[in-house]
DNA sequence: AAATCCAGCAACCGCCGCTAG
DNA sequence: ACTAGCGGCGGTTGCTGGATT
């Protein structure tokens, strides 16, 4: 409230861009670099919103984007990642080089996600975003269409179990000076990791009070679940953020 | 051949966290 | 300590082209 509109609305173009906007804005933030974008429109005599220039550097004219063709091998890390993470998508795409967001978002609203909900489940989102906005499209188009009141897309249908059971407590990630963890008590078994760890892990120290008991958070886990898990922390702590986080067992 | 439906994608909107002043 | 501004993120919308009727 009273916060400035990013950008006046007047005067300010929308809808597609077209190949000399992208012209002008790549040369650019090549001249200039990223960041400044409010400034963007006005020096480099765009009349666009600088979000909007923002949005557009980095879904598409960013070098070494990758469009399109979505590989099976970066489809199973989505859904892996998506299973550990919920809709972070930025998060996601961070670990898909030459992927954005957007893309992975886009990708996962019309295809994965579609899949994920007619096979009733393996997916999970975050309880605190709600996944109130079921792609009606999509949920139109699968053939049972009556798993989603159960089973809302998102949230893993586990055989068994109720869906407030089922659901995967993916927690709101907050910063940690570059990296990325979950404020939930540190574990001897998340100490270790996969074992492959010498214990130089950078964990933040201060467990916030975010956890509290409303989230679903079983302790029993194990089975594939477990496996997706042990998998991704191996395979992200390779990356050297990811070593200044963890992901807890209190996850599963 | 025309109309309609649907999927995919680009872009917009609004909220939130961080940080500089 | 407080506040305003900025950047970033996730959800949503709307356009477009292909598929189907």
């Amino acid at each position: 409230m009273g916060r400035r509109a990013c950008c006046a609305k007047e005067g300010v173009k929308r809808g597609a861009w077209t190949s000399k906007e992208d012209e002008i804005l790549a040369s650019y933030v090549k001249a200039h670099g990223e960041g400044r974008w409010r400034e963007v429109p006005q020096r480099a005599g765009l009349r666009r919103c600088g979000k909007s220039c923002r949005l557009r550097w980095l879904n598409y004219l960013r070098p070494n984007i990758k469009h399109g063709n979505i590989s099976d091998e970066e489809e199973d890390l989505i859904i892996r990642l998506h299973k550990l993470l919920g809709n972070r998508w930025s998060l996601i795409a961070g670990r898909l080089p030459g992927r954005t967001d957007n893309e992975i978002k886009n990708y996962w609203n019309s295809t994965l996600g579609r899949k994920a909900s007619c096979a009733g489940g393996g997916v999970v989102t975050t309880p605190d975003a709600g996944y109130h906005s079921t792609p009606t499209k999509a949920s139109a188009s699968c053939e049972t269409g009556e798993q989603e009141a159960s089973a809302p897309l998102g949230y893993p249908a586990a055989s068994g179990t109720t869906s407030d059971e089922a659901a995967v407590w993916a927690p709101k990630p907050v910063r940690c000076t570059g990296g990325l963890f979950f404020l939930r008590d540190v574990t001897p078994e998340a100490e270790t990791g996969t074992g492959d760890g010498d214990g130089s892990l950078g964990y933040c120290s201060s467990p916030a009070p975010f956890g509290s008991a409303d989230e679903p958070c079983s302790s029993s886990g194990g089975g594939d679940w477990m496996d997706d898990v042990r998998a991704l922390a191996s395979f992200l702590e390779s990356d050297d953020e990811w070593l200044r986080c963890q992901v807890t067992e209190t996850l599963i």
